[in-house]
DNA sequence: TGTACATCAGTGAACGCGCGTTCACTGATGTAC
DNA sequence: TGTACATCAGTGAACGCGCGTTCACTGATGTAC
């Protein structure tokens, strides 16, 4: 009642803002990159008038940035909801990457622009992105820890490795989205590396700051 | 001499065309899209008449595949010189990462774009990267091979690690370029990383094909 | 409760500019005989 | 060796169109008193 500033009892994005975020990921998930967009291109898109984006940016970076933040909190979100229910039963390296998975496929849009704009997009954007990918990391991370895996590693490593697997899906997913006969494979090599990469950091974990060849430590070769 | 529709002795690519190609590459190399460039802005940089484009491209996607294909052959003779001189002393692991990063310094426009492109451009764009990042992948296994590591680990497998590790060098590399006084915290991390997968690698290679879970195998823990 | 005012999302017309593209041209190099 | 012709990279002027941006407007919602 007495908060200013605040109309439209709690609507707090406009109608119009909404529907330019959802064209401009609408069209960039086409193949475009987001600073690329018109904006004439995005009213028609909205079916807006033009000069409606005004209202709501100053230019198309501007949008570009509200969209990933979108998305970031969409994956956020999707990604607490998912894990729940997945990982109270399976292995921890198929059960992480089946629910990275589920909303990869329950979002490809988002993603397909995602996976782009990490080493396109300004500043702000890559940041975002970084920032979900590494509390996704973080996640994993968390719940190996939680499982009991390598108790002895330290957990900055164990978090490198995390890191490392959330990487190589992200930037695998665009492939993963596209041929969907493949996706089996891509599953599966996904998996296989995960499992090589904890099997790795296990093995590993005490000697990673030496400087000897990995190949001295093939006891079991 | 009875060779027809070749002219003047031998330069096969005309000045204007190389000097489109070079101008798209430094455009991009300021962050924008290969696709996104404007063919009049393309003959400003290149100080030629707007119209000269339409000699050597249809269209600007043209000039992309032009340019990646450029990129990758620089890059495939980059790595061939580099590589001779620099594996012969050193070990596997940091020698591969050491190599390609002075290719990535040394190229660093090509690199900044080629990075980029790998998941946005055309799919003649993505096909030519890959390629090279396949080739790259090839080119570790077989070393590691000839230094007789994992002997008895299956080549294919061997392969997807090596690929993982192009896969996470390359992704990670325009940071590398944009932060130099993290550099060297950003090659021991590349370092590490490729010593989990080669030692996961040679622990797990037996294994790999199994459902157990990866602490079942921490035997050194 | 009513009235007057403020705020703000969205509209429609209009602007000037730079863009992609076409055209007919020039001049240099290579080829035929 | 000379002459006539073909090929092709690069030029300069011109076109019409769509773009980004500005302006003054409308109409709905919220606020003051």
């Amino acid at each position: 009642m007495t908060v200013i500033g605040r109309k439209r009892g709690g609507a707090d994005v406009p109608q119009g803002k909404r529907r330019l975020i959802e064209a401009g990921l609408r069209l960039a998930a086409r193949g475009r990159a987001l600073s690329s967009l018109g904006l004439r291109e995005l009213g028609r898109e909205a079916a807006l008038n033009p000069n409606t984006f005004y209202r709501h940016f100053d230019d198309i970076d501007q949008l570009g940035v509200a969209a990933i933040e979108e998305v970031t909190a969409k994956l956020r979100m999707g990604l607490q909801q998912v894990r729940r229910g997945a990982l109270t039963h399976a292995d921890a390296t198929r059960g992480s990457a089946e629910y990275f998975l589920e909303f990869v496929r329950r979002n490809p849009e988002a993603f397909l622009v995602g996976a782009r704009e990490i080493h396109s997009g300004s500043p702000a954007i890559r940041s975002a992105l970084r920032r979900v990918m590494d509390e996704i990391a973080a996640e994993i991370t968390d719940d190996l820890r939680a499982r009991g895996f390598a108790p002895t590693t330290d957990r900055a490593l164990l978090l490198e490795v995390g890191t490392a697997i959330v990487d190589l899906m992200f930037h695998r997913s665009p492939e993963y989205l596209e041929h969907p006969s493949r996706r089996r494979a891509i599953v599966d090599r996904w998996v296989r590396l995960a499992r090589i990469l904890l099997i790795g950091v296990a093995n590993a974990g005490d000697t990673a700051d030496r400087d000897s060849p990995p190949k001295r430590r093939n006891s079991l070769e």
